[in-house]
RNA sequence: GCAGGGAUGCCGGAGUGGUCAAACGGGCUGGGCUUAGGACCCAGUGGCUUAGUGCCUACGCAGGUUCGAACCCUGUUCCCUGCACCA
């Protein structure tokens, strides 16, 4: 029996010695092959880590046996909060913790015989990584896409942090998903992805390769609308409220506008009248309620109240009253809503606040009483009382009422986004430092790019504080212009931007001049296929578009987006649940591949279901994936055949289906198709050919397994850098099949009859009676002359006598003239093979026609009767 | 509510117009091997069955297109994922 345990650390111990993984810039193709690199938790990897990270070797080495020359790195996510955390838990530093950690990944990313490229490797948190991070930072700052502004910010207190808001799900921390996320006013540093929103949104179109719900997550997380900004003027004054809106055409039943409460115009508004107070409290009362409760559209109340002002509708002059309202939010849009009968929440508030409503648009155009209405009119519509667009249809309507509103300069047709701008400073320590310095002379100053990196201070006290705010050290510091005293930025930042280029910098990791060499990563970027989780949808597969376009405008790179092909793996599961740390479900990777060795879980992972897909993990199935190996192995073992017209076909079948399958990401079936190939060889015999096409086929699932079979078979290492097996379609006989199948069907015959006599005959003989089919054949094959349409053959040669069996033969014939279909076979083959059925009796065959046995006993036709003597 | 994906046998999961009662694996049943078990090998695994190259019923539910549908179209139910008072 193979040790598994033992061939897989022989054959890691000789990859890592002969460095056969390393990639070095070439005249070949190259293939750049990516996970997303992973945070390095002190828990270590289970079986779903062990999964993903397979689905990305097999890519790898699945292309470099196909003449690509690949890049397949590996680094860590390194900074961030949990590190932290978990550090300050068990008393340690969180470098020591991390790097603790990252060892412990590498051992066991080492043992899954991952074809790492190990010299590439980095992590974030090293100095001669987030230096450029900073470097990043001051480009972004320079040209104006970094800078800081007081604003209404997502705070977890848990975190003791912000956040940005692509790390706030569902009104919760994405980490801590029972804590509520608080909304505070604080001074932050941002990046301006809005900048950039109409270049992410029309890079999708060209990224053909990447799943549609990935794209279509994104393009809804951008949020790109088109509208007008309709100008209000306030009663009284020249002063105009902005209210944008997707639907001019309702501007004829405008009765009201709404601001934010948070709006700064509130206030001011209200100021000295008798209004302040309510506003006042109707305000504190919005600022009760969680985000949930605010934004959830079944959820609670409209809550609002009127602000004693008035302002003027520009397309008919009419008054309307302003309110503030719970529903109107102050980061979209202008944060004025005009709110009309058209709109649910409007029409909710109207009602509450008996505000009355005008409708505009009805089914036909015929009038609708406001009085009695029940609900808002949202569909679309002929339009009526809306002067002279009356009588239109609502939607054909909207571009000739915003031409006409900007002509009377009532509005400004505007485009909006629900993208924001990215949060990116954090309140803690263990990030990246932001190379900011505060002067009380200068104001802001950034570090000069020669004085990078700014260093995370390693001594540290870790309080209730931000440990970099109290260390002196590092805050005190001579502002580079005055040489004055001045102070750090003590804010980090979001372990995101980490993760938006690290992949650019694996093409040239140990570069101290630059941040990377144009050269190289015009070589090797983009990255070919990046494989991660579809949770990564709005957040880093965001981030990392917008800084290759920064990057981009900066002619660091000739890219425009960074990933070619996504794939979003599935996750884990067991018991139902995902598998977890946090869920205590997990399998310990030591603990498989001591039991079966590491291969074994590769080949079950891969084999159990399609990788993008959710998977179950079960015992049983792994046992079985391990038998299956022990199968493969064993036909070593076995004396080995001539290569037969057969084997030859077979094997160039499989070498076909399986590479197709495994370029199409369906490595189950690749492996379905590897095993129907060794059930083929185990029963039928095998050669040095076949089973070194075995071995290549298997090699990168289990690639352990396929080196030491590829030895055993007397060829010199490696076979992971071996060719990928070719085929030749001129090989592969369809008839071999179909006899196949014929013997089945005979074979099943024969034993339902023995079955029935009952006896344990000595000599069967078979009578095949094949002639009426032959004479159908002759006449399809006829037919097909004229014509490939199935359903006219079929109709032309179709006879009652035949029944069914016809449209079965024109079908076949029809997809594959030169088949020979079903069982119409060269009767002569039926003889020679028919021999070497296995039914441990002798069997003679003889063509019926030829037949002057008894009659009773010939077969009807197609099939098999047997004569037992 | 909007968007995307899905529903197949005891289970996981293939199959996108015909050789489909449905690959492959697991489970279960029977047989062989074995002192026994395991492993391994063989057979069976929708129902009926006069045992037949037979009939019926089936790929969420209901219709439709077609000589022919698990597969295409329409409607419908349920499930998962993402966004969500976005004006």
């Amino acid at each position: 029996m193979v040790n598994l345990q033992k061939i897989e650390s022989k054959w890691q111990k000789k990859w890592e010695d002969k460095k056969i993984f390393q990639s070095k810039k070439s005249s070949k193709k190259k293939f750049y092959c990516l996970e997303m690199y992973p945070y390095p938790s002190g828990s270590g990897l289970h079986m779903g880590h062990v999964c993903n990270y397979v689905i990305g070797d097999v890519c790898a080495r699945f292309k470099r046996m196909n003449g690509f020359n690949v890049l397949y790195p590996m680094g860590y996510d390194s900074f961030g909060l949990p590190a932290e955390n978990a550090a300050i838990k068990n008393k340690t530093h969180p470098k020591i913790y991390t790097e603790k950690s990252i060892k412990n990944f590498i051992r066991q990313q080492k043992e899954m015989g991952l074809s790492y490229d190990w010299s590439r490797t980095f992590s974030s948190h090293q100095p001669e990584f987030y230096k450029w991070d900073q470097w990043l930072f001051l480009k972004l700052y320079e040209k104006g896409l970094a800078y800081k502004k007081k604003a209404a910010v997502n705070w977890c207190p848990k975190c003791n942090t912000v956040l940005a808001n692509e790390q706030v799900v569902n009104g919760k921390c994405w980490r801590h998903t029972e804590t509520e996320v608080e909304i505070k006013e604080l001074n932050q540093w941002f990046f301006k992805t809005t900048d950039y929103a109409d270049k992410l949104l029309d890079g999708l179109d060209k990224l053909e390769y990447w799943p549609e719900d990935i794209k279509t997550i994104q393009r809804n997380w951008i949020g790109k609308s088109q509208g007008i900004e309709i100008h209000f003027k306030l009663k009284g004054t020249n002063k105009i409220l902005p209210a944008y809106t997707t639907r001019p055409d309702t501007i004829f039943s405008v009765t009201f506008v709404v601001l934010a409460p948070e709006h700064p115009l509130v206030l001011e508004l209200v100021k000295g009248t008798k209004y302040e107070k309510e506003t006042l409290e109707t305000i504190k009362k919005i600022k009760s309620q969680s985000i949930i409760e605010r934004t959830t559209p079944e959820g609670k109340d409209k809550i609002g109240c009127f602000l004693g002002k008035y302002v003027i509708n520009p397309a008919n002059n009419e008054e309307v009253p302003l309110y503030i309202a719970n529903f109107c939010l102050v980061d979209y849009g202008t944060g004025i809503v005009m709110a009309d009968a058209h709109d649910q929440r409007d029409f909710e508030f109207a009602k509450k606040y008996k505000i009355p409503l005008k409708f505009v648009i009805s089914k036909n155009g015929s009038v609708i009483d406001a009085e009695t209405a029940s609900e808002a009119y949202t569909a679309d519509g002929i339009l009526f009382n809306s002067e002279k667009f009356s009588g239109m249809k609502n939607q054909e309507s909207i571009p000739k009422v915003i031409d006409w509103l900007e002509k009377k300069k009532g509005g400004k047709k505007t485009t909006n986004y629900r993208l924001r701008d990215w949060l990116i400073s954090r309140q803690r320590y263990w990030g990246c430092p932001i190379p900011i310095i505060y002067c009380n002379k200068c104001g802001l100053v950034p570090v000069p790019e020669k004085d990078l990196p700014v260093k995370l201070p390693e001594k540290v006290k870790f309080g209730d504080k931000n440990p970099l705010e109290t260390n002196n050290d590092f805050v005190n510091v001579k502002c580079p212009k005055c040489k004055k005293p001045a102070k750090r930025e003590t804010d980090t930042m979001d372990t995101f931007i980490d993760s938006s280029w690290y992949f650019f910098r694996y093409c040239d990791n140990k570069n101290n001049k630059k941040i990377f060499d144009k050269e190289k990563i015009d070589y090797w970027m983009p990255i070919d296929q990046y494989i991660g989780g579809r949770e990564h949808a709005t957040g880093h597969l965001i981030y990392s578009r917008f800084i290759t376009k920064f990057l981009k405008q900066l002619k660091l790179t000739k890219i425009d987006e960074p990933f070619l092909r996504l794939f979003n793996q599935g996750m884990l599961h067991k018991d139902g649940v995902v598998m977890s740390k946090s869920k205590g479900n997990t399998v310990s990777q030591e603990e498989i591949a001591k039991k079966y060795g590491i291969d074994t879980a590769r080949f079950f992972l891969m084999f159990i279901s399609s990788p993008d897909k959710d998977k179950d993990w079960n015992t049983e199935g792994v046992q079985s994936a391990y038998k299956s190996l022990i199968k493969i192995y064993s036909l070593l073992d076995k004396k080995q055949i001539k290569e037969t017209k057969e084997l030859q076909s077979k094997t160039n079948k499989t070498i076909k289906e399986v590479t197709k399958e495994i370029e199409n990401f369906n490595y189950n079936i690749a492996l379905i198709k590897i095993m129907d190939f060794v059930n083929y060889l185990t029963k039928k015999g095998c050669s040095k050919n076949s089973l070194e096409v075995l071995a290549k086929l298997i090699s990168p699932f289990t690639p352990h397994l396929a080196e030491e079979m590829w030895e055993k078979l007397g060829n010199k290492p490696f076979i992971s850098l071996e060719k990928w097996p070719k085929y030749d379609p001129k090989k592969i006989d369809e008839k071999f099949e179909a006899i196949d199948a014929f013997l089945e069907q005979t074979k099943k015959d024969i034993n339902n009859i023995i079955k029935l006599v009952n006896i344990k005959p000595k000599k069967i003989t078979i009578f095949v009676s094949e002639t009426w089919k032959y004479n159908v054949f002759k006449k399809i094959k006829k037919e097909l002359e004229k014509t490939r349409n199935t359903g006219e053959i079929i109709k032309n040669v179709m006879d009652k006598k035949y029944g069914k069996e016809i449209p079965k033969i024109v079908t076949s014939l029809v997809k594959n003239p030169n088949k020979i279909p079903d069982l119409i076979l060269d009767q002569k083959t039926e003889i020679q093979v028919l021999k070497e059925i296995d039914i441990g009796f002798k069997i003679q065959i003889i063509p019926a026609e030829k037949s002057k046995e008894n009659k009773a006993k010939q077969a009807s036709p197609g099939k098999v009767a047997i004569l037992v003597k």
